[in-house]
DNA sequence: TATTAGCACTACCCCCTAATGAGTGCTAAT
DNA sequence: ATTAGCACTCATTAGGGGGTAGTGCTAATA
């Protein structure tokens, strides 16, 4: 801690404002931290920092903004590890996302659609090449039910006591699941009650559907028309929300081999987050409710598991609705420049190649 | 290594066979080290051991073992550990696979059905589900498309340009994937062509369907009989192998949490032999081959990646086929007999569940 | 007044050493 | 055939010293 030797004196505090030189140290202790994951000490910095600054002069602007909680000391001689408060001040500092170099750009390319696989599938190897790219781990959440719209819907009589309901939406998801029922139903009866739900719901969201048929089920005057009342009873069924893994994980293992988690304790409980997943999918959704890539760095997570690590998101959508969000999970001290471009290209690419093959 | 003494003298060795004392010596020393995964000393042993033999006695039986090639010193004066031959050695010592404790198969059901799910659900739960008992890593592979047979196949017109392919086998597996036409059909002429289909080929592998619908193309009669050649054209199609991920793997964040790999970079080849698939798959594919448990340890491994490891395997089958196998990857001082019939008992469970919602 | 050189101080890290102890192999006695 | 005894090996641990990268403070300097 630097003494305050007279009363005018400011050190590099102003009106609660960093001056430029300290922020030039600090984004320079950062970039180098970063880098080498090592404590950083004054003298390292004076030679790579671009001004010309003493190592005496560095301690006073690194004491002051250990005192401001940008920096700290694992021990009393050793260099100075920036905060979690350090590197949002760093992320906030860097303007948009800066452009993917050429021959990342040309690594990101999703070929799965020529091999006609659906929206699963694309995001899989999205999330994988997102993973094998910035070497940590990467979650996708899959569009969500409840905003995907209808596309169409399929009865297919499979058994006596089965039906296989077929859900597409406008997104070019297909979600196959099949309900019990108790009597038997002809395949020709089965059609006339998916024709009606086509008609009657098609482009209309999950959650609307949803909310339609409960009101329909209130309605008594439905009781009397055959017809209705099973598309009706079927659709509830049909329409029920069945979510089977929400998102895609790959990845993981680089946590673990990352040079940045220098002991293994530290990913446990991220990796235990993602076992649980409804911390990850908690912030996948938020990001959702803005444009653009977020950044959540350590101790703003709410998650006591996560504060650990930063996460960085994107949002992907077709042509009409958000549908999910792609990220990074990765050590508080990574590459934030170049992860926080590639997630943003990648979701673009993403979102480029589910709206080609959208429904609308 | 234990001079011969005289011309008389035969150590443990008879006619190639283990006496009875060194194979109790061996046993012991292999289920200590199972549980210790620290060296084995001859006092350590003399105390564990039930026949009271004094820790020199153990020594040379040790030594013996030791050129034998059951067990290796790590240096001079540690004590010893089991090789791969000495747990092949062990485990073929062991009967059939003990039953599993009550309380263990409470915890062994798969509640997946209720909620709708399919196979692919049910295998998922079932692979988490022995993650989560035997604390490695496991891996189940999904029902084979070439041996599964056709329940049904349905094709949806989604839009001018592309159908929805909906296959049903026998075992419940639902796949479905998009397959783009030039010319636009109607549905009802869809729905003709999938009636030809399933007329045709209900309860035929998919082996077989491929291969007779390969036949029609070179037939040329076909050309004249519009809906037939349709049919052919698209049934090709839609038939064509995708496999989208033939396996699910669970756990693998388990292998480097466990304490029988004492350094990373013994679970790094693992790791990678997850990632390529291809080794793992093929011994879940041999597995198929035979009944029961099957047991796969270090060296025994074809593939270089998985000598530092062991495989248990068995496969699981509903009324009419073998279907795939599910298994666990641990390091080889595994504690064998607990897995085996953890294995065995899953598999059971699992072919139980599957076939009660299979369709034959 | 801001910067810097100088200096005392701190604590980790690395290397060396010595002591410890678990383990072995061999031999001779039982 | 078994075991007690003994010399020997070698990993592991603890302790000590030198080196080093870093700090904070003070006084000199521009």
């Amino acid at each position: 801690m630097r003494k305050k030797t007279g009363t005018g004196k400011k050190g590099v505090l102003e009106n609660l404002v960093l001056n430029e030189r300290a922020q030039l140290v600090l984004q320079s202790i950062i970039e180098n931290y970063i880098q080498s994951s090592e404590p950083i000490g004054s003298r390292t910095l004076s030679k790579s920092i671009a001004a010309t600054l003493s190592p005496a002069t560095i301690r006073n602007i690194m004491s002051d903004l250990a005192e401001l909680g940008y920096l700290i000391q694992t021990h009393t001689s050793a260099g100075r590890v920036p905060t979690d408060k350090a590197y949002r001040f760093y992320v906030n500092s860097l303007s948009s996302p800066t452009s993917v170099p050429e021959q990342i750009k040309q690594k990101i390319s999703l070929t799965s659609t020529e091999q006609g696989l659906q929206v699963e599938g694309i995001l899989a190897e999205a999330v994988r090449l997102l993973a094998d790219l910035t070497k940590f781990a990467c979650v996708v959440s899959t569009p969500k039910a409840s905003v995907s719209r209808l596309q169409r819907i399929e009865l297919i009589k499979i058994s006596e006591d089965r039906i296989l309901v077929i859900l597409v939406t406008k997104a070019g998801v297909v979600r196959d699941k099949i309900i019990f029922v108790k009597e038997s139903h002809s395949q020709e009866f089965l059609n006339s009650v998916a024709a009606f739900l086509n008609d009657e719901f098609e482009d209309h969201s999950m959650q609307e559907i949803r909310e339609q048929i409960h009101q329909s089920l209130v309605d008594d005057r439905n009781r009397y028309h055959d017809l209705l009342a099973h598309a009706v009873r079927l659709g509830k069924k049909a329409f029920e929300l069945n979510n089977p893994g929400e998102m895609l994980i790959d990845g993981q293992m680089n946590l673990l081999l990352d040079s940045h988690f220098h002991e293994q304790s530290s990913v446990r409980p991220i990796i235990d987050a993602f076992d649980q997943k409804n911390a990850i999918l908690k912030i996948l959704d938020d990001s959702m409710k803005h444009q653009g890539v977020h950044i959540f760095i350590g101790i703003e997570n709410n998650s006591k598991q996560l504060q650990g690590c930063s996460l960085i998101t994107a949002s992907y959508h077709n042509k009409q609705n958000v549908l999910g969000s792609i990220g990074v999970v990765g050590p508080t001290s990574m590459d934030y420049k170049s992860i926080i471009s590639m997630v943003d290209y990648t979701a673009k690419i993403l979102s480029k190649t589910i709206t080609e093959q959208s429904y609308d």
